[in-house]
RNA sequence: GGCCCCGUAGUACAAUGGAUAGUAUAUAGGUUUCCGGAACCUGAGAUCUAGGUUCGAUUCCUAGCGGGGCUACCA
């Protein structure tokens, strides 16, 4: 919107000093000085000539009498602050008005960008930290396609090794046949609890073994439930058909979980791959990349790449066994990927631990040629910890998504029923509602956090429906929604009806900025500066509600002016909310 | 040890190199003739330390201190 306010600006920079595309940022006004939008006018010094304040007045000058964007300027030492003029604010809120789907830019099917994220283990549920994987892998995506692009959600579900086996092997030992059917426990739980149970035979087992003067390193190894697991590991590789088909039973329970929990979340995927399927992978493109040079062989067999020249260690490839690690799966579903799919960028949602694989992974294949890998992207996230410290789900004090979900569900319900407004609202509804309550706090308080920080979560703060929070924008927007719905039919408006008020103004500017916010969130792959977008337009909304009657207005046509404002306001909010995965009810 | 990330009010989070470092909680106070008070308004409270670059540094660079992560023929 600022396009032609820009050029002017060069435009006149150009002939007060003959600077030649001159920079020009604006950046709005500082609440304490008069203005809407500010320029600094220090860069432009060099070629003024002039001290800060005299540059400043002349482009002043020069602008506002070559602009009718704006009506008036002050200066303050080198700032430049413009105030907006009415013609402008008009245009501004006729093309908001007007435009389809304000913000969003129409898909354009050249920009494919796959995105994965999820990518759970199989042997337990998931927890807080898979919740903000979840939750940033789904915002992201929303926020892509908001920006243009066309995205394909995808996981890749790490459904074979030890862990599983784990698992495994401790319900043939101790389940007694028991499954979640008969038990009445949810798959992915009732799998967990023998994952557990198979890590208290371990301890058991380390125990037996340090007292009989082994170090816990060798205690671990020689454990007899241990060793039981590798064989089990071996087993399935070689496709013994009881290991295999013990395998497909438990991971079936524990996806039938994931799904509830998935749709739980609001969130789906395009395209699931399974790491059974895509583990072999990769193999095919060391071998190439040995005879590139890019890989060795060393004597044991084993490949390895040497990155130390990149600053880096040597990192293995290839078993001596002949067998894929990690690396050698990422290496071959990468490739996979853009062979099967149109793609042009792949996006990894995946916590920081793993920056260092994923730089290692890009350079591998930037060194095996491929061109597309300047165009991996890691959204590497930082830890969720708890008050008292880091999560362990092996010490049993890791959050449970489920449990989290649900527990936020029930705040909501006890918040609304003490203050009574949903008196009146349908069963049914109400139980749809306390969920989008609770969601909106938990996932407006997980992605309202810069991703690539470690975060603390607070349970007695993710529940607060005050202040900075999802529900606090929720109710916003319901609050206007309904206003407009009390207003009923209103009288036409023109231009010439209205006075744009201040806080009117501010609200118009805070609008119009929702376009570029998008694309840089894009960019960033940063959820979170839209939450902080949006709780500023809701506390803008409402310091505008306070003093000013919208119904009520001194005239009919400045009332459905405002109404029209709010209705606009009560979009973006809606829309924003969606980008973090919230929905807006009507009413609460 | 090596490499990477992070240090902002009591606490939790903001701030493309720009003005007097924002906001929420907690804390002290205020707003009932009015469309939804889950709201609004006011007060007090912070950039780890020492250098450097710059007209200007929370932001960039160096060193130190503190916290976290990675450093597996695990994922």
């Amino acid at each position: 919107m600022f396009n032609s306010l820009i050029s002017v600006i060069q435009g006149q920079l150009k002939s007060l000093y003959g600077m030649e595309k001159a920079a020009v940022e604006l950046s709005s006004t500082t609440k304490d000085f008069k203005g809407d939008v500010t320029l600094v006018v220090f860069p432009y010094l060099r070629a003024s000539k002039q001290a800060p304040h005299v540059t400043a007045e002349a482009v002043g000058q020069a602008v506002l009498a070559n602009s009718d964007d704006v009506s008036s300027y002050n200066v303050v030492k080198g700032f430049l602050n413009f105030s907006l003029s009415s013609a402008f604010l008009q245009r501004t809120f006729d093309v908001i008005q007007h435009s389809e789907q304000w913000g969003h830019q129409p898909t354009d099917n050249s920009r494919q960008n796959m995105v994965e994220f999820s990518s759970p283990n199989t042997n337990k549920p998931l927890h807080l930290g898979h919740i903000r994987n979840n939750l940033l892998g789904h915002s992201v995506s929303q926020i892509l396609k908001a920006s243009g692009q066309s995205i394909t959600q995808v996981q890749i579900i790490n459904d074979r090794g030890v862990h599983i086996c784990k698992s495994m092997w401790a319900w043939q030992q101790f389940g007694q046949g028991e499954t979640p059917e008969s038990t009445g426990i949810k798959g992915d739980h009732f799998v967990g609890k023998y994952y557990v149970r198979f890590n208290q035979e371990l301890k058991k087992a380390i125990a037996e073994g340090e007292s009989k003067g082994l170090t816990q390193a060798e205690a671990a190894e020689q454990a007899p439930c241990m060793t039981a697991v590798q064989a089990m590991l071996l087993a399935w590789e070689q496709g013994d058909s009881d290991v295999r088909q013990l395998w497909s039973m438990m991971n079936a329970w524990v996806y039938k979980g994931f799904e509830a929990t998935y749709q739980r979340m609001g969130v789906s995927f395009d395209r699931n791959y399974y790491e059974s399927d895509t583990y072999v992978l990769g193999k095919r493109h060391v071998e190439k990349g040995i005879e590139k040079g890019v890989f060795y062989r060393r004597d044991d067999g084993s490949v390895w790449i040497d990155l130390t020249a990149d600053g880096m260690d040597e990192k293995l490839v290839l078993r001596s066994d002949g067998t894929s690690i990690y690396m050698t799966q990422d290496i071959g579903t990468a490739i996979l990927r853009f062979i099967e799919h149109p793609i042009d960028n792949l996006t990894y949602v995946v916590g920081n631990e793993q920056d260092y694989h994923f730089k290692v992974l890009f350079l591998i294949l930037a060194k095996l040629g491929y061109a597309w890998a300047s165009n991996l992207h890691h959204l590497s996230y930082g830890m969720v910890n708890l008050p008292d410290g880091r999560m362990k789900s092996r010490e049993g004090t890791a959050v449970d998504a489920d449990d989290l979900l649900a527990s936020m569900e029930i705040a909501a319900k006890t918040i609304s029923e003490t203050l009574g407004k949903t008196d009146g609202i349908a069963e049914e509804a109400k139980q749809h509602l306390y969920r989008t309550l609770g969601d909106g706090a938990l996932k407006y308080f997980i992605l309202k956090v810069d991703p690539k920080k470690t975060m603390v979560f607070n349970p007695e703060q993710s529940i607060e429906f005050t202040g900075n929070t999802g529900p606090f924008i929720q109710y916003s927007h319901a609050r206007i929604r309904s206003i407009i719905r009390l207003g009923g039919d209103l009288s036409p408006w023109t231009w010439s009806d209205i006075e744009i008020q201040p806080s009117e103004a501010k609200l118009i500017m805070h609008l119009m900025a929702y376009p570029t916010l998008i694309q840089d969130a894009a960019k960033d792959l940063n959820p979170s500066s839209i939450a902080t977008y949006l709780y500023d337009l809701a506390k803008g909304f409402n310091a505008f509600y306070q003093n000013h009657s919208i119904l009520k207005a001194e005239t009919p046509q400045i009332a459905a002016f405002r109404v029209a404002l709010s209705t606009e306001v009560a979009a973006v909010l809606k829309s924003g909310l969606l980008l973090l995965g919230i929905e807006s009810p009507e009413q609460m």
